[in-house]
DNA sequence: TCTGCCGGGAG
DNA sequence: CTCCCGGCAGA
């Protein structure tokens, strides 16, 4: 549907400037619709393209899609590379709208990739293609792509409202254009040593883990539970430099949709002199796995609790949510997914749409927090098996109850 | 037998 | 604290 309505867009205003052909590739590749979106969306659930980052080059793409035929792999760098002097104004323009869509619907990347089924492989690509030019991780790379679908289309049915996806999507654009390249460094430099918070829809960053401990249990778990004390742990994470090496690292750079998504409400969570807004940027050019990992491990955690609350139709208490909620979607995905993918796709489609109840629901989570028997849910050991298990959350390798694949 | 994780321990 | 692991219980 998505792809649908892209094409016509894009395709449209393709055809004046050049070959519809290429706006009809653009679009299946990049899943641009911003053209369109910008025209049509001011309400929160349309399909984004799969990468907020990915929006620009788009837009500014498209313009000198002369030149390139598949832009997308290169997809982050175009838009201020080869800009044309004429194209700079419509740029502004787009991007502005591609902002203001965004804003509605962060979490929006994926549609456009999953529906393209038809799509040669290289149609597909779009967020895959950029995963597995540089996945050396095949696992992760096209996991992510193919999970992070699922999270989109969730949003739109699941979120109505989404309040706070805004403040991301627009921080992820304005981080793009604010850390262009050399800016990118600094802005990557400030992430080492920080500690992000992981609760969904806060992505607060804080210099000292105390801090953000503090921040965590004072914020989100409530200064009175005992039991906050322990959990703060999940609720963040150390962003270090691995973020940086934004070329070298083998990773996917999948598109952060998701995670972006999770992390970056600060709109509600208090701004903290400490705060710094790295990663969101790093990642949404390119994440290396590594950190997304890391994130993700929290977010599985710092999510799942209140996803299940907020899943409206879903009659989903805290003792059955997986299951039945999980299959539906992640089914699409399925399709190419591995075993694996189950909690990830879980994780993905927590992450994104969640936040805004989240904030709201966040002190109800005490209910689900705690572990259950066994799960259906893949545990880290058997998504990634013993040899990787550096991969694992660090519950599992802790023997802990795992926090990445919750029950 | 494998897996997930509690409970406990070492550093 | 962080990091491990013995060992139990469920599948």
């Amino acid at each position: 549907m998505a792809a649908v309505k892209s094409r016509a867009g894009p395709g449209a205003m393709q055809s004046a400037s050049e070959g519809e052909e290429e706006g009809l590739i653009y679009m299946q590749c990049c899943g641009q619709e911003d053209v369109d979106a910008q025209k049509h969306r001011q309400h929160p659930v349309f399909q984004s393209p799969s990468g907020s980052g990915r929006v620009w080059p788009t837009t500014a793409a498209v313009q000198q899609s002369k030149t390139f035929t598949f832009p997308q792999s290169s997809s982050v760098d175009l838009p201020y590379r080869y800009r044309s002097p004429e194209s700079v104004e419509m740029d502004e323009i787009m991007a502005a709208m591609v902002l203001t869509s965004l804003s509605c619907s962060p979490v929006v990347q994926s549609p456009p990739q999953r529906d393209p089924l038809p799509a040669a492989p290289g149609d597909m690509e779009c967020g895959g293609g950029e995963l597995s030019d540089s996945g050396s991780s095949g696992y992760w790379s096209w996991d992510h792509g193919s999970v992070s679908p699922a999270p989109s289309p969730s949003v739109t049915e699941t979120d109505g409202s989404l309040g706070q996806p805004v403040d991301e999507g627009l921080q992820m654009e304005l981080e793009q254009g604010g850390c262009d390249e050399p800016e990118s460094r600094r802005c990557k430099s400030l992430s080492r040593g920080a500690y992000r918070c992981l609760w969904p829809g806060c992505g607060k960053v804080l210099t000292s883990r105390v801090g953000m401990k503090r921040h965590i249990r004072i914020l989100h778990l409530g200064s009175g539970s005992e039991q906050s004390h322990r959990e703060e742990d999940f609720y963040y994470t150390e962003v270090s430099s691995e973020e940086e090496p934004t070329t070298p690292s083998p990773v996917p750079s999948f598109f952060s949709g998701p995670w972006s998504s999770c992390s970056s409400t600060n709109s509600q969570s208090t701004p903290g002199p400490q705060e710094v807004l790295p990663p969101s940027s790093v990642l949404s050019q390119s994440a290396p796995s590594s950190v997304w990992q890391i994130h993700t491990e929290h977010l599985y955690q710092a999510c799942t609790p209140i996803e299940v609350t907020m899943f409206p139709g879903s009659s989903a208490s805290c003792d059955q949510p997986p299951p039945a909620g999980l299959q539906p979607r992640p089914q699409i995905t399925t399709t190419r997914s591995r075993s694996v993918s189950v909690g990830e796709q879980w994780l993905q489609r927590n992450s994104a749409p969640t936040r805004s109840q989240t904030m709201s629901a966040s002190p109800s989570r005490g209910h689900c927090s705690f572990r259950k028997g066994r799960g259906e849910a893949k545990k880290c050991r058997k998504v990634y098996g013993v040899e990787r298990r550096d991969q694992w959350c660090t519950a599992c390798r802790w023997k802990k109850a795992c926090q990445r694949f919750p029950d």
